[in-house]
DNA sequence: TCCTAGCATGCAAACGATTGCAACCGATCG
DNA sequence: CGATCGGTTGCAATCGTTTGCATGCTAGGA
């Protein structure tokens, strides 16, 4: 807890003037080498720090990216996160990470604040109505949405279509003609996507596809269990890993065998997932490298151009335990 | 993406000082009501908003808590960070949150670069070693350990004593007489004071403690089954959840009969772990409350007064179907 | 020797907000 | 009627840094 230096106390030491220590540090060029060195070495000594934020104040713009996330948990999002942190900070900015808890009214709290801090805003599978969003777009900053699509922002998003094809493809290949989807939550655009995916794609393949809604948390899959097993459908896809893993759970509980019994399938493969109960079959997407290509959106914006087109990751399939040949006729109880 | 409306702005439209228009928002008391109702009238027009970087540089005091987290993919750190969140922003202060990966260099990095911006650091789980959190310790800002005892500095921890004499006693009241722990990252203080608490409670108990070496994640889990399955151990201990989880999985894939011929236990009771096959019987602790207190640390001490002693946190042991009566001898294979 | 070019350095303004202090107002009191 | 006082308001300094511009110095050419 020592006190602070300011470039005043170094130009003293130094003998020299505030303006020729700040060009000394910041390596301007018309200063002689002699005179950096000394600087340096007694900026060094003194422990001198810039006051960043003078000196973000001074320059006029903020070096911060704000983020929202719905939910800090779920590794998908905190993955992601690494890559857009790592990408950041090789641009000189820096992250500020809010959570809104899947809670809409509170993503858009999280905004209204963010904003005040941050060059640039990346929203991250926003849960806000297409009205909240656009309030959000129309912010004085530039805005990234990540897994959702959204007129004059940055986009970057996993390739639902890609994806939803991979998986339905897989559970016919392995004689599934019945699949049921388990939703996430309503607010969120993905799971829209998810379903307007798999519903077109099943349509090509001649599967049959019902829905149920479901959620985004491993309680909302084990909930999900009765529901699914009183279905007529031979394999169930689920929102993601979370709630996967929760309705593998119910449905060992009761004694259903997966696959035998029933297949289930899921997006995100989050690194849980392969140590279910039997391990799941998910869709694994480059997670750090969305992150990434939402700052590269960021970074060519910031750097004067209008918004580039969006960025479409694809998605590969795991298969893992949960997903198999299909029976000819789920076995009702209960 | 407007002009940015200022302070001056603002003044001019009101036909006012600036000094006027600040003393309006801010609520000063010299000021007549009048002015004050038409100023902000004005300024929400205009859509105003203060340059929080400006505001911040001129207060001197900089609203920003810095948090270093070994990893955010772990639900035990993002829940306390929940936590931790929610209590500093009632306080008007809002999070940096930086990641170090489970690196001590890393972590090192970032608190060297969290404290230029922040007004307070919160160093979580630190990984560090005693020589680089003394240096971090010295930084001129307050900081608070969390998970880690430290001179000099708020702490807020679990109760391991209190936690490892839990799981044993739950074991041995299950007949267990020989237990193996199957260890954390090296860097973990935590992992240090689980086997220092456990070692002591096993003598107290006459239990026979085997420790092995293991990691964080589902994968060190798994990595341990063949060690663990020849230990002479009827019940293992894991560092965390994740390594509980991933150990339960190669238990599974070898045949090995979970709890009936090896009982499994954990520390931290993640929301996953009760969809583990079987459920795992781990050790709940109110994640939330110990970011609270960590803040409520921090607030005493922005404020001037010394640090409180260390906030100790028992935990609550959840039975679950992992654990189970204890077999004469574990079955040796492979 | 004097002038000039060119490099190195310092002075001072600026970023946008807050705040101590002075100034001003009308009203009250002596 | 003038001084005083309480209550409002504006002026100007200030936070720490960057940077345009002026200035001083040195060296080289005429």
């Amino acid at each position: 807890m020592a006190e602070r230096v300011r470039l005043i106390d170094v130009a003293r030491e130094a003998g020299t003037s505030v303006s020729t220590v700040s060009r000394a540090l910041n390596g301007s060029d018309l200063i002689s080498p002699e005179v950096v060195a000394h600087v340096r070495a007694v900026a060094g000594q003194l422990g001198y720090r810039a006051d960043k934020r003078a000196q973000e104040f001074k320059l006029g713009r903020p070096l911060t990216v704000g983020v929202t996330v719905p939910d800090l948990t779920n590794p998908f999002f905190s993955e992601v996160l690494k890559g857009l942190t790592g990408a950041a900070r090789s641009g000189g900015y820096r992250l500020l990470i809010g959570e809104s808890g899947e809670d809409p009214a509170e993503e858009l709290r999280l905004v209204d604040e963010l904003v005040d801090y941050s060059g640039a805003l990346v929203l991250f599978s926003s849960r806000l109505t297409r009205q909240g969003l656009e309030k959000a777009i129309a912010q004085p900053v530039p805005v990234v949405s990540i897994n959702r699509n959204v007129k004059n922002a940055g986009v970057v998003a996993i390739d639902y279509r890609a994806a939803s094809r991979l998986l339905l493809e897989h559970l016919t290949g392995l004689g599934h003609r019945r699949v049921l989807y388990v939703g996430g939550p309503a607010t969120s655009w993905s799971d829209g996507e998810r379903r307007r995916t798999l519903r077109r794609t099943a349509r090509s393949l001649d599967v049959t596809l019902d829905e149920i809604d479901g959620g985004w948390s491993g309680n909302h899959g084990y909930d999900a269990g009765p529901t699914v097993l009183h279905s007529r459908a031979t394999a169930v896809i689920t929102f993601n890993d979370l709630v996967g893993i929760g309705l593998l759970s119910w449905l060992y509980d009761n004694g259903v065998e997966v696959p035998a019994e029933l297949s289930v399938a899921s997006y995100d493969d989050i690194p849980i997932a392969s140590y279910s109960r039997p391990p799941l079959t998910s869709l694994r997407n480059e997670r750090a490298k969305l992150g990434e290509l939402a700052w590269e959106q960021l970074s060519k914006r910031l750097g004067g151009a209008d918004w580039p087109p969006p960025d479409l990751l694809t998605p590969e399939l795991v298969v893992r335990a949960s997903t198999g040949q299909a029976r000819r006729r789920v076995r009702i109880r209960g």
